[in-house]
DNA sequence: GTGGTCTAGACCACA
DNA sequence: GTGGTCTAGACCACC
């Protein structure tokens, strides 16, 4: 799996690096109980600090996404979790980038048709 | 229209002003031409300081949302504005909340629906 | 209020501050409200660094305890909050410390006594 | 008597597994004087490392809670044990436990008859 | 080997 | 002023 990192970006590095975990798990590069890399590991391929990595995954634990096993590291968390706050949250976020869209012009038929792209190449089945 | 900001947040003050304007000029609460609020009115109003106001109309000028008018303050902009970077951008934010949603178990058919409900709510026309 | 540190502990010291913290709530010993003392401030007063306090203070606002208000820093917060887990997370813990404290001989009657002077303590309301 | 070890829990197994004992203890599920699984056998029935299981009995050796015979392995260990110390950090546990329970409201009447329930499954005797 | 903690010191965004 | 992020490098606990 590739990971890029902007270290320009407004977005900090540990929030990168989960958005992209996360979207692995989703499309399904990260398989389910796959394995992540070490801490170490990561923080030297991606040439970032061992903190910036632990942090990260300190975050996607605590989220649910990753479980952490002492005797073998990070794995990708096995089990579906439905947070009863995710459809709120999901929905204020939802409802900027859909006012953003709408008033740069763009239509809810060709909204759709993004997100039917997009959903197409998710291919994480619980 | 209604402004309610959470200072507790972790967006920023102005961050989370500028979204809300947004939504209102989608929804048309705002309406397009519509003089805003002057920034020392809306800093009294919502309790916070001017320099976020002001911070916050800049960016919202600077991303095509308003115009400064120096005679007659900020208006919501006439045109609709088709920026490059944004469907970019459009596609990478809805990439990551779909990500998200597919692995809490929403499938498209649902993810969908609120859309529709979303875009129902926006009544911005060009 | 008093924070002492035990540098040779066993327990982490941002978890050491964070328990002491959090007694002090329920004590009253800070009060609803209350503005701790800002980052850079504590860690210099009890001789730790920033990073260690900060890791604290983003524990308990987690937890719910403090609310951080980008304007003013840290504060108790200012709600109870009730946690679902809470009630068996609690169960597990009391088990286990009644169950030490029964195999060295403490009674019921000895027990419940030694909790009500602890709750005498605890002047926290809602 | 049944023991779980969380793999991708916080606490360190060694620490889960004498918990375990120590409550096995108490309730009475593990008798005075009765024999424990050897280190070998019970490190293969969790599936774990032995070298933990051996931890675990060594630390529950040094507390007093069991007794190793070379020739007859683990025991319980027949005498309650009063421990100096063990007041004091008793009612440190207890009082960060009363204090998080104030906190997320529960008040004093409750917490007493959690107790008496978790007192009436424990039936160790001296 | 793994993740977790801590330090010292720097820089940035926010208000 | 505040908290938040990041680095480089060290040490520790667990398995």
């Amino acid at each position: 799996m590739i990971i890029s990192l902007q270290l320009d970006s407004e977005t900090p590095l540990f929030e990168q690096l989960r958005n992209q975990i996360v979207i692995g798990i989703a499309t399904g590069e990260l398989a389910e109980q796959e394995k992540l890399p070490s801490v170490r590991q990561l923080a030297e391929d991606l040439g970032i600090n061992t903190m910036t990595v632990n942090k990260t995954y300190a975050l996607l634990k605590q989220q649910g996404y990753i479980v952490i096993d002492r005797r073998h590291g990070a794995k990708v968390s096995p089990t579906a979790h439905e947070s009863p706050n995710h459809s709120a949250e999901l929905e204020e976020q939802l409802q900027l980038i859909i006012a953003q869209a709408t008033i740069r012009g763009m239509d809810q038929s060709r909204f759709q048709t993004l997100c039917s792209q997009i959903f197409s190449r998710m291919t994480y089945q619980h």
